[in-house]
DNA sequence: CTGTCGCAATGTGTATACAATGATCGCATG
DNA sequence: CATGCGATCATTGTATACACATTGCGACAG
C-alpha cells in the first residue's frame, strides 16, 4: 500500500478519504484507543508471540499515519510487549524462560509484599468490586472464553495492587501482569489457564478479614501454582547459536 | 528551522554540517547517546525540575531532527523523568510529595527484598567493583562535586540490584533511583546529599559476609535515613487552591 | 545442476512541510 | 486607567516524502 507514487498514479477518489478530521483534540484519545486495542489483542492472545506488526498494515487498519503507529509501537516496546529489532520491524515479544522466571519472582516479591497494605486499607466497596471481578472471571472461564478470562485475571491482580495506594508499585504490577499474559501464551498449557478462579475468592476473604499475612502467604502459593503450571522447555535458540559458538572460541 | 535569532546571539554551532550522514547504522547509538545525555543532565540536577525542554532547541543542540528528539522525549516520559503535557511540550518532572512517598516505599520493598539474593550470589569481583564505586562516590562527595556524587550514588544502587540476577527488578530499581534523584532535587536540603558515603561501605561488608538479612535491615535503615532527610513541605499549590475551595464546598 | 553475484522489492529510519492550538501582546473601548 | 477582545506568534502534533538497509529471487557462469 502506502502509495509512494507522487500524485500522478494516485487514484484520486477512492484512495484516501483519510479524513483530516481527527487532527484536533481527539488525536491523543485516538492514539490511546489504538494503543489499548493492540495491547488487548496481545494480552488476549489474539496476537501471538512472534507475530509481526508491520507499520504500514497497522496504519491502514486504524486509519492513521505511520508516525502515530510508531509512537504506539515504541510505547509497547518499552513495556516489553513488543520487540523492536533495528531494521526488521516490530513483533510481539516472545519471552525467554529467564524472563519468565524474573517476572514471576518479581510478582512474588511485590504482590505478596503489597498484601498487608491492601488488607489494612481495603473498604467494603473495594471488596464488592473485587468479588464482582472474580465472578465475571469465573463466568468467562466457564463460558470457555479464554481471551476474556485472561484479561480479567490480569485486571484482578492489577486492581488489587492499586488498592495498596502505591501508584508506582501498582503500575509495575500492571506491567508484570501484561508480561505474564505473554508468558502464559508461550509456556502455558492450552487447557489450563493461569489462575484458578476460586483462588481469587479465597484471597478476597483473607483481605476482607484484614489478615494481611495470610493473604500474602496465599498469594505466594497462588503465584507459585501458576508458575508451576508452565512448561518451561527452553527451545533451542534460533539464531544466537552462531554468535555464541564463535565468541566462545 | 527556528533561526529566529538573526545573528546577534551568535549561536556557536550555527554552521550546521547537518549532512545526510548518520543515516546509517549508527543512528540508534546516536539516539541512545542523546538519551543518556539528557537523562544524565536530569539526574545530575543540571536540568532542574520544571525546566522546559523544547523540541526545536534539543534538535538543534544534538544536530538531529525533531523526530528523533520526540522519540527520546517519549521514552523519558515513560520513565517519568519528563512530563509531556498535551500541547505544551516537555518539561522535567516535578515529583509530588505523594510520588516521593510511593517511590521510597517501593525502594524499601524491592531493594531490601533483593539483598538476600545479592548476598547469596555475590562474587569477590563484584565486591571489588562495588567498593570501587563507593570509593569514587566518596571522592566526588569530598571534592564537592554534587552532580557526580548523585549519579554515582544512583549507579551504586542500580548495580546492586543488577547483582541479584533479576533483570526485571533491576530495571525497576534503576527507574526508581532516577526518580529518587529528581525527588532529591525538589525536596532535598542543599548541603545534605542523600546517601551517607560510609553507609554503602558498610552495606558491602554485610553482603560480602553473606548476611542477607542484616544487609536488608541496613538497607532499610539507609533508605529511611534518606527519606527522613527530605523536607517534604508540600508547597502551597499555585493555582489549584481555587479548585479545592469550590470542590470542597 | 549448483553456487554465487546482483537486482529489485519490501519496509523501516529520518527529515521536512503543514495544520492546529494555546499563549502573549496590543489595541480599543467603557 | 482597566478590562475585554482580537490578532499574531510560537510550539507541538501529524502526515508525507525520501533515503537506506536487508532480504529474497533470479540469472548467469562454472
Amino acid at each position: 500500500m502506502t502509495q509512494r507514487q507522487p500524485a500522478s498514479t494516485a487514484a484520486p477518489s477512492d484512495a484516501k478519504p483519510r479524513k483530516r478530521l481527527g487532527k484536533n483534540g481527539d488525536g491523543a484519545e485516538r492514539h490511546d484507543a489504538i494503543y489499548r486495542s493492540i495491547s488487548d489483542a496481545i494480552i488476549e492472545h489474539r496476537l501471538k508471540p512472534g507475530a509481526r506488526l508491520r507499520e504500514d498494515a497497522l496504519a491502514e487498519v486504524f486509519a492513521v499515519s505511520r508516525t502515530g503507529i510508531r509512537k504506539i509501537l515504541q510505547r509497547l516496546a518499552l513495556e516489553q510487549l513488543v520487540t523492536l529489532t533495528p531494521r526488521r520491524g516490530a513483533s510481539v515479544t516472545r519471552p525467554t524462560a529467564e524472563e519468565a522466571k524474573d517476572v514471576f519472582d518479581a510478582r512474588q516479591m511485590v504482590e505478596c509484599g503489597l498484601m498487608p497494605d491492601v488488607a489494612r486499607s481495603i473498604t467494603p466497596a473495594d471488596v464488592g468490586e473485587l468479588r464482582d471481578m472474580a465472578r465475571r472471571e469465573r463466568e468467562a472461564l466457564r463460558a470457555g472464553e479464554q481471551s476474556s478470562a485472561i484479561k480479567l485475571s490480569a485486571a484482578f491482580h492489577e486492581r488489587l495492587a492499586q488498592l495498596s495506594g502505591n501508584a508506582t508499585l501498582a503500575e509495575f504490577v500492571a506491567r508484570l501482569c501484561s508480561r505474564s499474559s505473554l508468558i502464559l501464551a508461550v509456556y502455558g498449557n492450552p487447557g489450563h489457564l493461569g489462575c484458578e478462579s476460586h483462588d481469587h475468592d479465597e484471597l478476597i476473604h483473607f483481605l476482607e478479614s484484614g489478615d494481611g499475612e495470610r493473604a500474602a502467604a496465599f498469594m505466594s502459593r497462588h503465584l507459585k501454582a501458576i508458575e508451576a503450571s508452565l512448561s518451561i522447555v527452553e527451545e533451542v535458540e534460533e539464531v544466537p547459536d552462531l554468535q555464541r559458538i564463535f565468541t566462545e572460541n
